[in-house]
DNA sequence: TTCGTGCTTGACGCTTACGTAAACGTAAAG
DNA sequence: CTTTACGTTTACGTAAGCGTCAAGCACGAA
């Protein structure tokens, strides 16, 4: 078994932020309520690839209304170790839980959009009223 | 043209609070915020279909993760007045932003869907290997 | 009249998710 | 050696979204 040598990228906070398009503070929350958790070289944070596949994760548990502490139950579901019986039917559990709260989104979205589209409708219905009537002066 | 004689059913603040699981601090609150304009008979709120309406409107904007000033944007759309060519376009303008935000949503959505999908599947694999264990024991 | 029930308006408290300095460390470049 | 860039911790500030009293009005039943 040969050592599958790759890259091995790694970014700083800074790097990160820029590329998320969020604060270093933002970033530094986030370890704070566990989310991330970067190696330290010296005092500095190194992100390694798995560090910015959580943060992306984060990001759109955000973009979809999850608290942080939600999201840190989310994100961790995708590094669990196998564990044992129990742990993993509590996992199935969650994942049923959550996937209940995003198709109650998504039925959101969907009659949200619909909505819009009426709003949109009647909105151009009014504009052409508007423009005959002005055509009709 | 005769007047279509609906019930016009109303609510107390109590019974709209039941219905929707929310408190009457909430729905006072959404109140304050410019949200809801209840009827006010003597000093009690008086809720009429059209705030009914725009409650669930709210609830459906919070569970898609849009703050009370978004949802009040996106309420008062609904029940904007035809107005002039300036305020039409505005209004179409808004709605094509949201709809961008809600496809976003949407797509997030999706995404993480099949995420839980593979880390359920990793989960089922997981357990199979715990029970084959066990098994051959 | 008194009680209970349901409503009202403050007003202060609390949590979340950061923003915003302040003060300091470190390492390469000039 | 000093500047500059980039990082660090500590800590107070703030906006949003309510929770939670406190104190009081209104009204029908007992």
């Amino acid at each position: 078994m040969h050592n599958s040598q790759v890259p091995a990228e790694t970014w700083s906070i800074a790097e990160l932020a820029a590329e998320y398009d969020v604060t270093l503070r933002t970033i530094r929350f986030y370890e704070d309520r566990g989310l991330l958790n970067p190696e330290r070289r010296g005092t500095a944070r190194v992100y390694h690839p798995r560090d910015r596949v959580r943060l992306a994760l984060i990001l759109r548990g955000k973009r979809l209304g999850f608290s942080l502490d939600e999201i840190a139950k989310i994100v961790d579901m995708y590094d669990a170790e196998p564990g044992e019986e129990g742990q993993l039917a509590y996992l199935l559990d969650q994942i049923t839980h959550r996937r209940t709260e995003l198709e109650q989104r998504r039925r959101d979205i969907e009659e949200t959009l619909q909505d819009l589209a009426e709003v949109e409708a009647r909105c151009h219905a009014d504009l052409k009223a508007l423009r005959d009537q002005s055509d009709s002066r």
